[in-house]
DNA sequence: ATTATATATTGCAATATTACGATTAAATTA
DNA sequence: TAATTTAATCGTAATATTGCAATATATAAT
């Protein structure tokens, strides 16, 4: 009688720190080329709605919904209601920590010890 | 009689530039905690193995292996063969890559010109 | 009140990812 | 040569992601 085998396909997030968590769902967050369009197109238009968006890539609506969403889930935009338009635009805190949390894994790593292997 | 539906589950990388792709690519990639831990273990110890890894994280060897080829395949890192073993370490050149262009990215953000909505 | 506009949600199909055990491959050691 | 060590690959299971059409929701305009 078999009451758990394990779990498949689902990342083991208790085997990491929060940090590393944290770090790699930011990652993830950014890792598709299409929410890395919708947040270029943010910082350059400074807002924008959903159509400009389904416009300006050319995927249908309901992806770039999804995708709106993924990026609000994790923090790095956000959204106001205005009429029948919702208007999105980065959230400045959240970027800061993007950049915060990035920069100081990037420098961990100091070119000057030469790592070869 | 139907000839192509539409792709279905899978990224549609043509809508894009090479540049948003290769970001998004590397984005992906340290997109896990796994191989977040991974990199940090390389940067700290210079070089390790496969078994020094499953150790340290608590993954499966062959789970880790998979993380390794993912690194390995985006370039993040590079593998030598000694004997029995395989010493993994950090590329400097594409952690040099990955920083300025994540580091470009960041900075299109200006800070001054308030992003509200 | 009805129609138009804009976005979110639901449902579905297909691929991708995560994870592990078992096996294979390749070099080292006894 | 045979046994050991180490990592890669294969096979499999389960969940996650990507993408779209269709529908639902909610506000604005007629």
């Amino acid at each position: 009688m078999q009451y758990i085998i394990f779990n498949m396909g689902v990342t083991q997030k208790h085997l990491f720190t929060d940090q590393q968590n944290e770090l790699a769902a930011l990652a993830k967050a950014i890792g598709h080329p299409a929410r890395i369009a919708i947040l270029q197109h943010l910082i350059q238009s400074n807002t924008c709605i959903n159509g400009d968006l389904v416009q300006e890539i050319g995927l249908a609506q309901a992806t770039i919904s999804q995708h709106l969403r993924e990026l609000k889930e994790v923090g790095l935009i956000q959204g106001t209601i205005e009429g029948t338009k919702v208007s999105y635009c980065i959230h400045p805190g959240k970027w800061n920590e993007l950049q915060t949390l990035f920069d100081g894994f990037f420098k961990t790593f100091d070119k000057c010890c030469n790592s070869s292997c």
